[in-house]
DNA sequence: AATGAATGAGCCTTCATTCAT
DNA sequence: GATGAATGAAGGCTCATTCAT
């Protein structure tokens, strides 16, 4: 019997299948545990496939987050969009928040897997993930209702700290499903929970009910 | 006083050596990325001594991560001492969890990095780790004031959400040196923050302040 | 004329830029540390193009060898021309090699690198290689003057030692750039040393100066 | 059938015993070619323990590189003491180098291969393979007959050319079992080649059937 | 208790070569 | 003729762990 090699594999995007093993196993075992064997298995492809697309293991990691992260900020500005009032905005930034974790609960984890990964910030990656890590969206509209004095003026690692944090820390619950109570739920308390401690006391036009 | 010659010493507590440089190690690099040999070296010992005193690196790890509990723990019992009221137990937590941070960040590092290890929750470890991860006096001070009116009924993963998340949120931004705000600020934020997010609104005794 | 469009030319001696290349590649790195990569990118070239000039690695090695042989051999030949005295054929043959050398230093290393690579001398190769090799014209000058009495009676491995070997080596030294003597103090000094090596001391008539 | 492993093999030496197969592999196939699978296996080792004792291939190979132009020195310094005239050092030093080459046929080969390779003068090799490679006995017995006009005053990289060149170009053709010629013979004519090229032609007291 | 040489499965990566277009 | 994605065997190296001393 004469040993055939499978015909080549007729391509279609290869280099997406790529991405999306990868992202699957990162997310489930973390980038160091996953290994190459099992991401190309997963993506039905050889070892020389995944090399000629991605330069190694890093910067396949990277090509997952950067694709990640994109597709969470283009949602976080179209959330944006309409230059909605102050309390409204922050109520949309974590119902997107939510909403984008829910419907993609692989790359919510992998995102906070990676978040501090020291190679993700070196070189030629530091630029792009710069532009895009920077929230710009966010960031102008937390500085229009500052001005505006609508929200508190506090310095951009607090706002990270009472916004994001809330939402980053029921993901980890969520995500690793040790968590009971609905989203919905949650959604409603981080936003009203976030509106209480950013919002400017000083301003009376806001919110009657809790001067 | 008997004579005794003082001992070499070096083998004097070679188990703390090999905990604190497992410590360093492991929230450095990350259980996986660390190894026994940067370990071992950094204790000043050999594999034999670590394989003496501990039977393979899972059991290393959890035994640093039950040692840090523990003194996070201790120290959170110490602070919700005396019955305090809701929001100063409350300030009390806050307080608390960014002292400890903040006298040992190697450890603060190394429990966030850990909190989802699979093998954290394996066979005997668990009882061990359950009874020290339950913060039992923390959910006790909090079902204290929930039964008193003073705190929402809220279930515990929304609990942690709004109490923890900002916590750890900023501990992340401030082990890597990426924070900017003093610790007093962000102390003072989170706590009032936390406060408004879990007070009964319907209790009208409290904090007249803010009513 | 005709008006020819001038062809993109990209193509026009494509093969001829792959064993350029390749000789680069080769010569720098040796056979097995050059990839074929790095060849076809020198080359400007594809992996399909380079497949389609040559059969393998091999055969590519091959046809730069034989390409540089013919080069060097062509000269000498038209070096011994003309029937030259035993002394001055000999002077001819050093000057020649470094000439020839100085003119190729990327060739003359690879020709060292290779000169006992197994695969050289494979099947049809052999016979190639073993005319160019064999060094005809300069082995034909050799014997037609131990004959006549000029040179000694030596087997042709000592003439390759006293000859070739002195070239060689500092050719290495050369072509390494830790050589600090001019090539013409270095052909003199050479070919006065074969000289007075090979030739044959009971033979009167010849070089009177050194009796 | 329980799956026993071996038992720890004992060591006696273990180093060696990795050198010495490291020494034949090289050798043989050349650097690259040679696989540390097939080191191990020679040296009935593990990849473990040939990491344990070389940090890499290249430590390796230079160890082994090392070991052998110490004892080629060992002998060339052996060789020349006493000093000897010009004509018998000269003698002695070409005789020194073909018994060691036949005594040593694979160090031979490999150090002629490896004489250029990059990685031997990278970093802290670099001074000790300087101290090895500089052959000082050899330079200072030729200063010394400089001096007294015993030999021509030549620099260095022609003395290299004249004298050790044919003695490698020998050896690479015996090395290769392409010579035919005895090596009692091949001793005799290099030493009295080189003796012709390098003797000082002014100095009458020497050599007096040649002036 | 301590030491460190030895073990070997498994990982990331390279690279000559093939083939569909 | 040319292109470059795809293939997969093989290589260098790591590292948790064992065990003779």
């Amino acid at each position: 019997m004469s040993q055939k090699r499978a015909p080549y594999a007729k391509t279609a995007n290869r280099k997406r299948q790529i991405i999306d093993a990868a992202l699957q196993c990162f997310s489930e075992k973390g980038y160091t545990d996953a290994t190459m064997e099992e991401i190309r298995t997963l993506a039905h492809s050889s070892y020389g496939s995944v090399y000629h697309h991605f330069k190694n293991k890093e910067q396949l990691a990277i090509a997952v987050y950067v694709e990640g992260i994109a597709d969470f900020q283009n949602g976080l500005v179209e959330a944006l969009e309409g230059g909605p009032e102050a309390e409204e905005g922050i109520r949309r930034v974590v119902e997107h928040h939510f909403s984008w974790v829910e419907a993609n609960p692989a790359w919510a984890r992998y995102l906070v897997l990676m978040r501090h990964a020291d190679f993700m910030a070196t070189g030629e990656n530091d630029l792009t993930l710069q532009n895009k890590e920077s929230y710009p969206a966010l960031w102008a509209f937390i500085r229009r209702h500052i001005k505006a004095g609508a929200l508190r003026d506090l310095p951009p690692d607090i706002y990270a700290t009472l916004l994001i944090g809330p939402c980053q820390e029921f993901t980890q619950l969520w995500v690793s499903g040790r968590s009971s109570s609905s989203l919905e739920t949650v959604k409603r308390e981080i936003a009203s929970a976030a509106w209480r401690a950013l919002r400017n006391p000083e301003n009376a036009t806001q919110n009657g009910g809790e001067p």
